[in-house]
DNA sequence: AGTATATACGACTTAATTAGTCGTATATAC
DNA sequence: GTATATACGACTAATTAAGTCGTATATACT
């Protein structure tokens, strides 16, 4: 419950990793997963995705990999999570108005509360601030 | 990601209903899975655990069911939700120390600012919260 | 041109967690 | 003693997360 998963968890361990090259140094997917110990595939997967929202730079071929786009750190969690995982939200109500209940619901407005606390607190951490 | 589990959610439902009765009052498994379209089986280990853990108080027998207790209104977020689901955390290894990686782990501290964030903010939010 | 290396990406399998069910015991009002 | 309601552990099913595999593409280097 509440758990974010090893996608993110292996992201984050990752953008860590290439914050702290020099600027425009590279670091490859094969080098992040031996140093940390994280299933290469897994992390490639990963990567890609964060690629592919802009948030690292790709470069291919021999003495390739990826770094860190300097203005990447700006982007808040929620965004970042969201790339990975889809919406974020305690119950799927929150983003999915089709539930057969929302009327005798007594609880939509409270989750949602705490629903907006959580992202609003999400929304103000930059990347930045996970590893810096 | 950052899910409740139908299990939270279920309990969540029961107590705003027994909330909304009369002081004393009982209310019956089956009847609230019924008017909420529960699982009745499900709701009645959930309202189980809330016994156990005294949020609830349990009358046996015919006409008997359960009914809130004044006192758990005071009972705060976190609590009620470890109570159905165990520890509260992004991560495991905010509770579990025995992760391999926690020597080379770069992200340990920032996640752990963002679970403080997250439990301090169910801490501050009570079981009266929700209903009322 | 050919080869080695690195990213790109969808399909697939396996593992773990969550959701839901069932059987049985116990208390109690009538 | 019977009907009704809670108590609770064991089990199965469904869903989600984690991890693997095959193949394609770009590119530096010889």
């Amino acid at each position: 419950m509440l758990k974010i998963t090893r996608k993110v968890e292996y992201a984050l361990i990752a953008v860590g990793h290439l914050q702290q090259k020099d600027a425009g140094q590279l670091a490859t997917t094969k080098e992040i997963a031996e140093q940390f110990g994280i299933p290469q595939e897994l992390l490639a997967k990963t990567l890609q995705k964060l690629a592919r929202e802009q948030i690292i730079q790709a470069v291919k071929g021999p003495a390739g990999g990826y770094r860190i786009r300097k203005d990447s750190n700006t982007i808040n969690m929620t965004r970042f999570i969201e790339i990975l995982e889809g919406p974020v939200g305690l119950m799927d109500c929150y983003f999915d108005t089709n539930c057969i209940q929302l009327n005798t619901c007594n609880i939509r407005t409270p989750i949602n509360r705490i629903n907006d606390s959580i992202r609003s607190m999400l929304d103000q951490m930059t990347l930045a601030d996970i590893t810096n």
